[in-house]
DNA sequence: TTGCGGGAACTTTCTTTGGGGCAC
DNA sequence: CGTGCCCCTTTGAAAGTTCCCGCA
């Protein structure tokens, strides 16, 4: 299995540059089309996050390949055509097992890229390879009575079929083996990372594809005429309210039913429309159709949604027994918990499928291209899916065991709950029958079923392995309620959980699922914006699972300002809100506003206006900030050793010091909870220096540190300087509070101030003595030497070589005064240097040339003399020696005629003849009809006129 | 189930100022 | 004899981070 899937996803990644170029194309003409910049930014990013992404798989792929390739080899090689046949018989033996591993395999790997037309899909195919190429260790999880992984456990297979058992084991032989914990390399991290960039990107993109939809004049009025006329004119009121909502929001419960898995075959806008018909979709459907009525009733309305995005960290250990072989247990990203149960929320392949089809939006270049692209991918996948297709069968076919079973009453109750109609056997005997006719049918078909497939598995092992619950909330709507909150506020609105204004339900109800609320995006006017902060609280919890806020930020600016655009309206304010100057209190108490610059900037901007006017977009910014600032105090201690916000003492490390000390925020089991903005970072006065600033005289170390082993010598002499009285190895610590701006002696009468080592050193410019310059250019020190001015080598760092750290110079520091002359005078020597470097450089060539020349000649006199003479040679001799003369006779253009060369040229004339040909203003010229060819020996002769000839082989 | 402490394994940061031989 | 260049032999210690385990 493994080797058979390693060729499938050779076949697939020979399109993934291609791909990533269409994706990245594609992304960019699938955005707002009004924006252009926007998109190319969002496009450039996305380009940019999934071509790092490939090119980490590749790389991985490539480092692993070899080994794979001869496993392969090897096979084959063995048994001539073993692959099959051990194949087909592996199908009985663990047919159920491998299956549906590949199956989970493919399944997540879409699920983690739901919304990635077919381009990305084959990238998702792409990553597959990661997750496949461990699945013999994903067996370890479908096989309840445990596995023994590695090739031992493939050769166990062949073996055991042979005799027609499974043999099965309960554990390892060696049980400390199995406690033997491997971490995450730099590289899997990355890998994750990039993985983690790429899926929200591609969440990101499908929500704002389900916000397209939501704006269907048509759906929208069919939504209409479908509502009561009794709700209709309940939003009709100026200042409207949650309450207002209810009505609406029951009525759509009631009319609106969640299923399972969509027709997969349609856009997602024709399954809202199919949806609609039958008041019966998906949860993403059924919110997406709420967001729809309530803009058909004008209401400002966001599509909303969490983005359950692959884990930012490799989840390696998680979900392997311990049994697992260190060096298997691999990148473990596409295992995690969070990507086996995605499927429910999307249906993997609508997402691309809609991309594809082209049939809706009318954004006619992204079908086109989706489509090509499609014709394209497909060719390369077959084999993957015909591959896929096998396994399905595989899995009809295997007897039960009691762990199927159980996986299979699991996988009912699931189903059951989720109202997800049980397809499985339907589609299996499909898959059978696309087999037997696979010649026929597309691959694009084969693909959809085994997405199909998929879809269906996935929902079995997201219960199956009880990681996590169905009936999550992954999607809501907000409408902006201008009457609620003096200002109006975003009123969460989940019509598919029937709540109504539940924002501080979410969190706990996510909880419950297992599901971090890690990223929650509004979208709107084809924009998106994260308001992540109005639903969790416990930031801190997922603080370390979220992106790089600077890379997320830059990838949500252009979509937040659409979104801006589409959402928002002036909000005059008649005051400033109890509750938020309360807030913006507690805020500024905290002393946690400097830590936020946008907020304040939004603050300042709301009190110094007089006019109290602000858009609602930049209220809910502050909103959301004042949520940030005013996060609650964490009841564990753990939690605060990473908090941004709030700290205790016990997480300081030694070089930290509170610092003031106060205000006390609250208490955690005793300890005193202070603001992380009093933390204060304390370093040795050297490194001050280096900062370019100095402790002020007479400060007392804020901390004393014990240091131990050597350097405690050389630090007893430094705490000399401070008067302190204990010196067994201390090293006296500093805060900033403690220091001012560096003051250094400054350069007089031309004396540059140098360190105890006669030198300066230059850590930044701050460094620099007054007065005085660092030039930094390479061979200075003689020139300044030459020019008598004083100077000191610069310093500028350390680098470790050979064993020991050594002091890197660069350049000199001089004088101010004398920067112009050194500079002057440095130019002159250099250009002095350039042409000594260029006639030095000059002259081995030509004695190179002389030496080549005069070893031509005295081959050629050995020639002569030892090798009968034929007149054939003549020929030879004369071009040999009239190349050199002409040869010479360039290099005359060139050269002064200096004695080498006088000498040269002699030695060269003397030694040939005729003298004639060192004629120097000859130009040789060769007629056609002078020339002659040698047909037999297929040499061609042209001949001057002054009876010079060059005889040479015709190729 | 959650939190805590301790320990182990691993990663990151800090540290820091050549000298002998040889050719020119 | 002075100068410049090349090469040698490879940090390594301490702190921080992450994870596991046992216990409450």
């Amino acid at each position: 299995m493994r080797t058979r899937n390693k060729a499938k996803l050779q076949n697939q990644s020979t399109a993934n540059e291609d791909s990533v170029k269409n994706y990245g194309e594609m992304k960019s003409r699938s955005g707002c089309k009004d924006r252009a910049s926007d998109n190319e930014t969002l496009a450039n990013i996305s380009r940019g996050a999934v071509g790092k992404l490939l090119k980490r798989v590749n790389k991985s792929r490539s480092s692993r390949g070899p080994k794979t390739d001869d496993s392969y080899l090897c096979k084959q090689d063995s048994t001539g055509k073993p692959e099959n046949r051990s194949r087909e018989t592996e199908k009985h033996l663990t047919g159920t097992t491998v299956a549906r591993a590949t199956l989970d395999a493919e399944c997540c790997t879409r699920d983690v890229l739901p919304n990635v037309p077919l381009e990305v899909e084959n990238e998702g195919a792409d990553v597959q390879y990661q997750r496949i190429e461990r699945e013999d260790e994903l067996d370890g999880i479908d096989w309840e009575d445990g596995s023994v992984h590695t090739l031992k456990s493939e050769s166990n297979i062949n073996e055991d079929t042979i005799n027609g058992v499974t043999v099965e084991f309960d554990a390892l032989p060696d049980s400390s083996k199995q406690k033997t914990v491997r971490r995450a390399t730099a590289e899997e991290k990355e890998l994750a990372e990039v993985v983690h960039k790429v899926n929200l990107l591609c969440l990101l993109a499908r929500g704002r594809l389900v916000d397209t939809a939501c704006n269907d004049p048509l759906i929208q009025a069919s939504l209409l005429s479908l509502l009561p006329a009794h709700l209709l004119k309940l939003t009709d009121v100026p200042e409207l309210t949650a309450k207002a909502l209810t009505p609406l929001v029951s009525w759509f419960h009631s009319h609106f039913r969640v299923r399972g898995a969509s027709d997969t075959e349609k856009s997602f806008h024709s399954a809202l429309a199919s949806t609609l018909e039958s008041q019966e979709g998906t949860s993403e459907e059924v919110a997406a159709l709420s967001v729809a009525l309530f803009r058909a009733l004008n209401l400002t309305t966001r599509f909303v949604s969490i983005l359950d995005v692959a884990s930012l960290k490799p989840e390696i250990e998680k979900l392997y027994p311990s049994g697992q072989s260190p060096s298997k247990a691999g990148s473990g990203i596409f295992n995690s918990s969070t990507l086996m149960v995605a499927a429910p929320k999307y249906s993997p392949l609508s997402p691309a499928k809609s991309l594809a089809d082209g049939k809706h939006y009318n954004d006619k270049s992204r079908a086109t291209i989706t489509d090509k692209s499609n014709k394209r991918m497909s060719p390369s996948t077959s084999d993957a899916q015909r591959d896929a297709n096998d396994e399905c069968i595989m899995k009809s076919e295997r007897p039960k065991r009691k762990g199927d079973l159980e996986f299979e009453m699991q996988l009912e109750m699931a189903l059951s709950s989720t109202a997800v109609e049980i397809v499985r056997n339907t589609m299996v005997s499909e898959l059978a029958d696309v087999q037997s006719t696979s010649s026929n049918v597309s691959p694009f078909k084969k693909k959809k079923i085994k997405a199909e497939e998929c879809s269906t598995s996935s929902h079995g092992i997201s219960t199956a392995v009880g990681s996590r619950k169905v009936g999550a909330p992954l999607y809501w709507a907000e409408v902006y309620c201008s009457g609620e909150n003096l200002t109006g506020k975003w009123v969460h609105v989940d019509v598919v959980n029937a709540i109504t204004d539940g924002e501080q339900n979410v969190e706990a109800a996510a909880a419950a699922c297992k599901l971090h609320l890690r990223y929650v995006v509004a979208f709107a006017g084809n924009g998106a914006k994260d308001v992540t902060r109005r639903y969790c609280t416990k930031w801190y919890k997922i603080a370390s699972e979220r992106v790089n806020s600077i890379w997320w930020d830059a990838v949500l600016a252009p979509l937040k300002e659409l979104e801006s655009v589409a959402t928002s309206d002036v909000v005059h304010l008649r005051r400033e809100t109890s509750d938020e100057s309360k807030k913006r209190e507690v805020a500024q108490s905290t002393g946690m506003l400097d830590l936020h610059e946008h907020s304040e900037k939004n603050c300042a901007e709301f009190s110094t206006r007089n006019s109290f006017t602000a858009t609602r977009s930049s209220l809910e910014d502050m909103e959301l900030e004042t949520r940030a600032l005013t996060e609650p105090l964490p009841t564990n201690q753990q939690a605060y050793r990473n908090h941004r916000l709030y700290i205790i003492e016990r997480w300081l490390n030694k070089y930290q010091i509170l610092y003031p000390k106060g205000p006390v925020l609250g208490f955690c089991s005793g300890h005193p909870v202070y603001p992380r903005s009093c933390v204060q970072t304390l370093k040795r006065k050297e490194k001050w220096f280096r900062e370019g600033l100095q402790v002020k005289a007479n400060e007392i170390p804020a901390k004393v540190l014990k240091h131990s082993g050597k350097q405690n010598k050389e630090q007893d002499v430094k705490d000399d300087d401070y008067g302190e009285e204990d010196c067994g190895g201390t090293v006296a610590l500093y805060g900033q509070w403690q220091t001012e701006p560096l003051f250094l002696p400054p350069a007089v009468n031309g004396i540059v101030p140098k360190n105890g080592r006669g030198q300066v050193d230059v850590w930044s410019e701050k460094c620099l003595p007054p007065g005085t310059v660092h030039l930094r250019l390479p061979r200075l020190v003689p020139v300044a030497k030459r020019l008598e001015i004083d100077f000191a080598p610069a310093m500028v760092g350390f680098e470790f070589r050979n064993g020991r750290s050594l002091p890197v110079y660069e350049g000199i520091v001089v004088c101010t005064e004398f920067k112009d002359a050194i500079l002057e005078t440095y130019a002159e020597e250099e250009e002095r240097r350039q042409a000594k470097e260029r006639k030095r450089s000059e002259a081995e060539a030509l004695s190179r040339w002389y030496q080549l020349l005069a070893s031509l000649i005295t081959r050629q006199r050995l020639h002569n003399c030892y090798v009968d003479g034929a007149s054939s040679q003549s020929a030879v001799n004369f071009a040999t020696s009239n190349d050199k003369s002409s040869l010479l006779a360039r290099d005359a253009e060139d050269t002064k005629k200096t004695p080498e060369y006088q000498q040269e040229k002699s030695e060269i004339a003397q030694s040939d003849s005729p003298p004639t040909v060192l004629a120097e203003d000859h130009a040789h010229v060769f007629v056609v009809e002078d020339q002659t060819v040698d047909e037999e020996s297929s040499t061609r002769t042209k001949r001057c006129r002054c009876g010079f000839s060059v005889q040479y082989e015709e190729l």
